[in-house]
DNA sequence: GCGCAAAGTGGGTAAATGTGGGGAATTATC
DNA sequence: GATAATTCCCCACATTTACCCACTTTGCGC
């Protein structure tokens, strides 16, 4: 499980540290050190575990058919970017150009544990999301 | 497996360095170096290790009637056009000009892993695309 | 508080990757 | 057949990444 709000920061070559408790899952629960990381829609990037990304991602897509325009935007959107991280001896995975500018991560990150994924956010944005999330939480949920 | 997006540039005569990690693909998965490479029906080029383009392209046609009206669009648009690529010493590929202004290349551009193959875009083009592809995963997926 | 271990940060260096260009060989064009 | 254009095959250089080491900070025990 990954769990908790941690900010770490990301040095000038792109790199960040991996929160510990989230290497400890990664070892303990799924013996691997390596996670898969992607963009996700609502501006952030995703990292999931190489057999949950199997599960939760790619298998639940290929029950789309190939032609299915929702699969074609998915595929393109979710999967293409999708590059596999290996931490180095510190702990540390180098993030990409390209997921890096498209969730705006500059200085300070915030890795939020998610249950079997964890997110990587740029802080202000993260601020304006939660923001939002707070509103539509207090409008209660849809009432069917 | 090709993954992850790239940013390379191509210069004056038209060539491109093929992202390593995808030469890594190609030599190791394919025991390969060349790819064939096409237009896709997205904008876009497309490129296939030649095992790959056989089993998943050329055999897929040649289930249809050759004289479906289909597999004859298809051989006039996606097949004949193709043509085979060999990397230079510096692992880049030169590509002709007409496929380069089908997808409208011009200097910087992005390659993007598919599962088995991978595509060549216009930078411009694709994120109009991706903008267009994020529209529709918002609304969520359809009801199946 | 003090000390220790773990976690996180920063930087140097060699290797790998990506970029640009010259000129010979080949092909196209008239 | 001569000339122009394109492609191929080198070499040289810039940039990025992988790998290593060292330092600072944090948390936790006594």
């Amino acid at each position: 499980m990954f769990q908790g709000e941690h900010k770490n920061t990301m040095d000038g070559k792109g790199r960040v540290n991996i929160p510990a408790s989230f290497r400890e899952t990664l070892r303990t629960r799924y013996a691997d050190e390596q996670v898969i990381v992607t963009r996700d829609y609502d501006g952030c990037l995703r990292a999931y575990p190489p057999k949950e990304w199997e599960r939760s991602v790619l298998s639940s897509v290929r029950q789309r058919d190939i032609n299915d325009e929702f699969r074609r935007s998915y595929e393109r959107f979710v999967i293409s970017p999708a590059i596999t991280c290996v931490p180095d001896k510190q702990g540390r995975i180098l993030l990409p150009a390209t997921l890096r500018e498209y969730a705006e991560l500059d200085k300070t990150v915030l890795f939020a544990g998610g249950a079997s994924h964890f997110e990587i956010w740029d802080i202000a944005r993260r601020d304006t999301r939660i923001k939002e999330d707070l509103t539509i939480l207090k409008k209660g949920p849809p009432s069917p």
